[in-house]
RNA sequence: GCCACUUUAGCUCAUACGGUAGAGCAAUUCAUUCGUAAUGAAUAGGUGGUGGGUUCGAUUCCCACAAGUGGCUCCA
């Protein structure tokens, strides 16, 4: 039996393994989660306990996921006491925890400045280190409303909930908050915390209403966590894909020719190319033809699609030839619809598989902008799937595959998919439609082994949709593949096939991009990497550094060698010495360097270096070609 | 778009109080022809994001605009 000791001073045994509703009788009011602290084997120990919906007992470490949340909503609690301390005017909006620390949200006269976020630090370690308990206490609604009579977010907070709910609060010192949970034991829990950084955030997230103010911050149980989160961040922020794209010269954004308009140097347009050329083969491979389409089309096309209904914020403003408007193109989709529409289809013919790498734009928000990773003209690997409704299920296995498949290529195998369902309010299509779609979604990924979490409602108007979002080599997610359902575009455009039985159909419509956009993805491999990129995608994988003047001649001689057999070369024949030109390949990331002086050039060798391993000795030219030949074939890194 | 911050040489950053700017790297020139992450010297480079205001005088203080950064919202 386990000895525990609560919060509220009353002991309870339980056996090994019960579940939290034997401990919480009585104390949790049916609520999903209760926070307790408690004695195990007669010691202390820093046990808050998560009540999970199916009752199983979850006894907090910090490093497991309950862990942190309350270990992190405690420090949210805390940074709120001693910003109502220096500020009492401050009103409390919420203040919860989030993937990578917890950030609180105030309604201040003026915003926080660093000098602020200092002085709440100091306040905080004075609350740190009182070690008060965290109190858990509940309130009917009404007196619930009278306590929180000073704070107007609160109160609106309470008022969305059902009326008999029991509202909880959590006490710690002069400081009460509602919330519900869960919670260290108490404030002293808390070890090292950093304030990091102040934004300002709406409340509730809607940008009609007011703007308040959100300290962000992170909090740990030893100091030494804190230096390693620090060391994480640095290290983030050295892969940064816009630090690497200036130092590498691999891409550029100017003023003048426009917000989120990229320009590609030779050294990224080289690596585009390699995605590019890779990618059509794959696809051509795969069952897949290649259309292309203009840049802009007729406002009629728009008014047909329904985008100048529904997407019109996300366009850029017409342009006027010969009396008619004319829009830049958001989507690729109404020009591929245009050209199945061109001709006749039997169900024969179907599926038809059609792949672009289409250039669109969007007018995205000024502040939306971020580097590679979101711009207003980019290129979608895009590709529009228009099949029978019975060729539906095996073409989205087929689709998935494909995708994990082409991510695969590119070093990414650690991914974790999605599958958004019909949404709440608005949406088009028959429900039967949305069913089948959304079964052969979720089948797809559990017939290829694969498992996936649901976001309930989160597909688009028009049709649900499977996500794939990668993690990187540092462990961040990022979101490349979207293979979604189109429920609207076939019946706008009354897109048709002839079926066995001689009647008109409808075909299903699948829009599809694995990559996602050329540049949002040019931008994650980039950090992925950190500028290192893979043999196969190195804008130059080979740099010939002669040693002399007299070596250039064979210098010569072995990059016009390689460079017939595809390999992208260059010679630093500058007057430096080979430690000078050594340092700069490898800043410049290049996989390979020769260093060629009179002995290799007497005995037809070259000397190699490889960036990651350094000096690994000398071979024959041919050699070496083949080495380098295989590695961009087997798109080695 | 909203909140906050930032904007000085190609890059990274200095100039406490308002008295018209300085360093490293890069570039150029010269010398050096060298064996696995920086050879030396010299030269050049800036109407301080743009426009306006305050002032005898503005890189410095104020305002507007632009771009960038971190968030909010949105999303490839």
């Amino acid at each position: 039996m386990i000895k525990m000791t609560l919060k509220d001073g009353g002991v309870r045994e339980v056996a090994e393994g019960s579940t939290i509703l034997d401990v919480a009788k009585g104390i949790s009011e049916g609520l999903a989660r209760v926070a307790l602290a408690a004695e195990l084997d007669g010691k202390v120990v820093d046990l808050s306990t998560v009540l999970e919906k199916d009752g199983s007992l979850n006894l907090l470490t910090f490093d497991a996921a309950g862990g942190k949340l309350a270990y992190w909503h405690t420090t949210s609690h805390i940074m709120a006491q001693a910003v109502k301390k220096l500020f009492p005017e401050a009103k409390l909006a919420i203040g919860p925890s989030i993937e990578a620390g917890f950030y609180y949200d105030f309604d201040v006269a003026r915003p926080f400045t660093p000098e602020d976020l200092a002085a709440i630090e100091k306040e905080m370690a004075a609350i740190i280190k009182a070690d008060a308990p965290l109190v858990r206490s509940t309130l009917p609604r009404a007196e619930a409303l009278e306590k929180m009579a000073d704070e107007p977010y609160k109160q609106e907070l309470i008022r969305d909930l059902p009326e008999d709910v029991a509202l909880s609060f959590y006490t710690q010192g002069d400081f009460t908050d509602l919330c519900a949970g869960p919670h260290l034991a108490s404030t002293g829990k808390v070890k090292s915390v950093k304030l990091l950084k102040v934004a300002g955030a709406y409340w509730r997230g809607d940008e009609k209403n007011k703007m308040l103010q959100r300290i962000y911050g992170i909090s740990f149980p030893k100091a030494s966590m804190v230096e390693e989160y620090v060391t994480l961040q640095e290290e983030a922020e050295k892969r940064d894909h816009r630090r690497i794209g200036k130092e590498l010269d691999l891409f550029s954004m100017n003023d003048q020719v426009g917000q989120g308009l990229v320009l590609w140097h030779p050294k990224g347009a080289k690596i585009r190319y390699r995605i590019e050329e890779f990618w059509r083969k794959k696809h051509l491979k795969n069952g897949y033809d290649l259309v292309v389409s203009p840049h802009i089309g007729r406002g009629e096309l728009w008014e047909t699609s329904g985008h100048l209904g529904f997407y019109k914020d996300g366009m850029y403003a017409p342009m006027e030839v010969d009396g008619q408007d004319y829009y830049a193109k958001p989507m690729n989709c109404p020009f591929h619809i245009m050209i199945y529409k061109e001709n006749m289809h039997s169900y024969r013919d179907l599926p038809y598989r059609w792949a672009e790498l289409g250039t669109v734009y969007r007018y995205e928000k000024s502040g939306a902008l971020h580097g590679l990773l979101r711009v207003r003209g980019f290129t979608q690997d895009d590709a529009h799937l228009f099949v029978a409704p019975e060729q539906m299920p095996t073409e989205i296995r087929r689709v998935l595959r494909f995708s994990l498949d082409l991510l695969k290529d590119f070093g990414f195998t650690d991914y974790h998919i999605y599958v958004s369902t019909q949404p709440k309010g608005k949406s088009v299509g028959e429900t039967e439609q949305w069913e089948a779609a959304t079964i052969a979604l979720k089948e797809a990924v559990l017939a290829e082994g694969l498992e996936c979490d649901i976001d309930e409602g989160g597909g688009a108007f028009y049709g649900p949709k499977i996500d794939i979002k990668i993690r990187d080599a540092i462990g961040r997610e990022w979101q490349l593949t979207t293979i979604q359902f189109d429920f609207n575009e076939p019946e706008r455009f009354d897109m048709t096939y002839i079926a066995a039985d001689g009647s008109k159909q409808r075909p299903y419509m699948i829009h599809r991009a694995l990559l996602g956009s050329i540049e949002r993805f040019f931008g994650i491999l980039i950090e992925h990497y950190a500028g290192a990129f893979p043999v196969w995608l190195a804008p130059v994988q080979v740099k010939i550094l002669p040693l002399t003047d007299r070596n250039k001649e064979y210098a010569d001689k072995v990059a016009a060698m390689l460079i017939d057999l595809d390999v992208d070369v260059e010679i630093d024949g500058r007057n430096e010495k080979v430690g000078y030109k050594i340092r700069e390949a490898q800043m410049q990331k290049v996989p390979y360097m020769l260093v060629l002086g009179d002995k290799e050039m007497e005995a037809g060798l070259v000397a190699v270096r490889s960036r990651k391993d350094g000096d690994i000795g000398t071979m024959t030219a041919d050699d070496f070609a083949d080495k380098v030949c295989k590695e961009i074939r087997d798109r080695v890194n």
